[in-house]
DNA sequence: CTGTCCATGTAAGGCGTTACATGATTGT
DNA sequence: ACAATCATGTAACGCCTTACATGGACAG
């Protein structure tokens, strides 16, 4: 569900339609979600038969028309309602923790070339995170709503976070197997 | 297809029959994956068709037949392979941060109100994993395999060290909307 | 004239959830 | 007597992905 309200989001900033919404996706949430074209365009439809949206078709002659969809009062309210109450639980899913959990059954050497494959992935992921979020910074002052932009910024500070927790662990983890000491932590 | 492998691996270590799989799941990998009953027959059903494994009958008289599943020699191998092998990157999606980024359309009490809930999760779950940490170490010296138990530690640690970040970062987040700053963490 | 961008969608398949359905056994 | 546990499954629905399909505009 979403998905449904993150579009009711960007649609209440500006009406847009698929294609754009698409792009301001990818150019502004893409570091915790991402959506895509087929799954957008059939969302929008579905919204708007909610009637949560309402949809502005700009016919171009010799071309296919273009639909801009507006956030309705239905939809603002859905939306409101919905920023403000906890999200139920989910099952979180960490298809590489299986693998470590089985990792019983593969060598020292195997494991270690994934552990430092994930490393790397995590320093990548870790310093284009910091580059944005300097970059951001950089543009502070022009923000027109500064709570807005710090909301924002926020959630690039959990992406900065969680990738250090997983470089922290991926460098314990690497140690503790390459010295074959196996001693989990002490906590 | 990460549930597929944690079948083959946890039936590696023994033939089980999908009611037990799925206690075993609860019991074992809870804190990264989660696999329902249904979903677990329908997958193993398939899995016996594409030859990963086969299935033993037990015939009970007046009772269900009882199916045991036992890991085929391709089973084996497709295991072995997918433990090391890197996986392809998946595309995060945190939904709680589609309400941050859009809460600008929210007041800071309302915003404030989901913060505190979700800071009171991230404590619980900080306190789970502390707590089968150390029950899980007390009962270290009885590990007959010691590199088996150190990776099966190192899921829960990495539990543990993600709960952490994220309740640093609801904390700090709380602080600053608290004191109506505003201004991001310096980097 | 070739490729990229703009802009729309459909189809098929995988994965996951919830709910439904059955029936014996074991514990209180 | 009743509830929980053992043990199997099916049905329906929702979300997400990949691939396919169309066609004008515009830049190099």
């Amino acid at each position: 569900m979403s998905l449904k309200h993150a579009i009711l989001g960007f649609l209440s900033f500006k009406p847009l339609s698929g294609y754009d919404l698409k792009k301001t996706f990818d150019n502004s949430v893409r570091h915790f979600w991402t959506a895509n074209q087929s799954q957008i365009y059939r969302t929008l439809s579905k919204m708007t038969d909610e009637g949560l949206l309402s949809k502005e078709i700009i016919e171009r002659d010799e071309r296919l028309d273009m639909k801009i969809y507006h956030v309705s009062e239905k939809g603002r309210a859905e939306l409101h309602q919905w920023l403000a109450s906890p999200l139920p639980r989910q099952n979180m899913r960490e298809p590489f923790l299986i693998q470590v959990f089985f990792s019983g059954l593969i060598d020292d050497e195997e494991l270690l070339g994934l552990l430092h494959y994930e490393l790397r992935i995590a320093e990548e992921e870790l310093a284009a995170y910091t580059q944005t979020y300097q970059a951001s910074m950089s543009r502070a002052n022009q923000a027109e709503d500064p709570r807005a932009f710090f909301l924002s910024m926020l959630t690039l500070d959990y992406g900065l976070k969680s990738s250090q927790a997983m470089l922290d662990w991926l460098t314990i983890a690497i140690k503790e197997i390459e010295a074959k000491t196996y001693s989990p932590t002490q906590i």
